[in-house]
DNA sequence: TCCCACATACATACTGGTTGGTATGTTACA
DNA sequence: TGTAACATACCAACCAGTATGTATGTGGGA
């Protein structure tokens, strides 16, 4: 990597958390060059603006971070349900304080940008859409080896799955609590449990 | 009411449009005046700073919207599982285009301010504790009656239950979506239904 | 009943700090 | 000799907050 490249990289590392922290708009250009070190000159080299900034921060940072803990791991094979709750519940050990603080950046940005700048909304949906189509496609498969429920619609329950789950985020972070994250997660994880197929023990 | 008293109103309807709109980092005080054609000194008399005045949108603005469209239909006769989904359903078709557009107001300054200003996140916790409550308590109540599972936790249920709302406002709020608000609705009302007590035809 | 003292409820003008953005340089490499 | 990759200095706009002034009562003593 080139040493313009590390520079840009850099930059979006700072944008990404100072976003996360301060959301975009209270996000300060001088604090992103403070803490990387940068110029603001350079800053203007490589972005023509805060917002399209703010752009590269959801298509790059968020959108690698997004794939690799919650999208990669529905890859796997096996039991549909198993991977879902599998994949939460190892988000959710992983989770650091400073993470269940600041929640999800995605749902941040979404909740605090999209009423307000379409070009952040059109990124953030995309990245949704994304995420719902694993979720999606996954079911359907369970669907189809008799893992999961025929009753339910595939998309209408990856849409309530992954809802449920930024509420869980976003609940937990305002009252600052572990526990509350799990408790919230266990009637997630209650909710995907219930979509199983029934075994044929039950006949 | 005397004119002091409606400057005050006046000042906080405007704070809680502005905060609802741009939340409340990006809302500015300049903005409120010429929506209120109140002047500065005056917002200074009723309002020590702009933090005190975005706590009293929270205390009483935004708490009696929560006590009447959320808190208080709960307290009907009936069965509990009925008066949630109805709650919920009457809800989803008053919502108008600006409210889908703009989220629920106590998230959106739950999810802006819980990680940085600590006064915020305790009076927006307080709410949800009263809401939380509300809904504990009538799942419980619904326990007792025979109408709801006794196998579930009736808080931990009624945190997942906000938790989903929540979620899917926020979901609906980014697709700008009534029709994905409507099948997110769909999850959390399938969620409720499966809380009901199983009823004696079944034996 | 009159009048003064004081507080409430504003209004106006200003300040220091910060913001995103820009204009103009400079350096180094190709 | 140009061009990418910066660096420095500056700018207008906006921000929350404040200092100071004023008009309108209102309560209490003579």
């Amino acid at each position: 990597m080139v040493d313009a490249d590390k520079t840009r990289q850099a930059l979006l590392e700072a944008a990404y958390e100072e976003i996360y922290r301060d959301g975009f708009q209270a996000a300060s250009l001088s604090a992103i060059l403070e803490r990387t070190g940068v110029t603001k000159g350079a800053l203007y080299h490589h972005f023509s603006s805060k917002l399209e900034l703010g752009y590269a921060v959801v298509d790059e940072e968020i959108s690698n971070k997004l794939h690799q803990l919650w999208i990669q791991p529905l890859q796997n094979e096996g039991n549909p349900i198993d991977i879902l709750v599998a994949t939460i519940e190892l988000a959710g050990q992983q989770i650091t304080d400073k993470q269940l603080y600041l929640g999800c950046p995605l749902n941040n940005l979404a909740q605090e940008m999209s009423p307000i700048d379409a070009g952040f909304r059109m990124r953030i949906d995309q990245l949704y859409q994304q995420w719902l189509k694993s979720i999606e496609h996954l079911i359907s498969k369970g669907q189809h080896s008799g893992k999961v429920k025929t009753s339910i619609d595939a998309a209408d329950t990856a849409l309530f799955i992954i809802a449920s789950l930024e509420g869980c985020l976003g609940i937990a972070k305002n009252a600052q609590s572990h526990d509350e994250l799990e408790r919230c997660g266990k009637g997630l994880i209650g909710y995907l449990n219930n979509l199983r197929a029934e075994t044929s023990s039950t006949y």
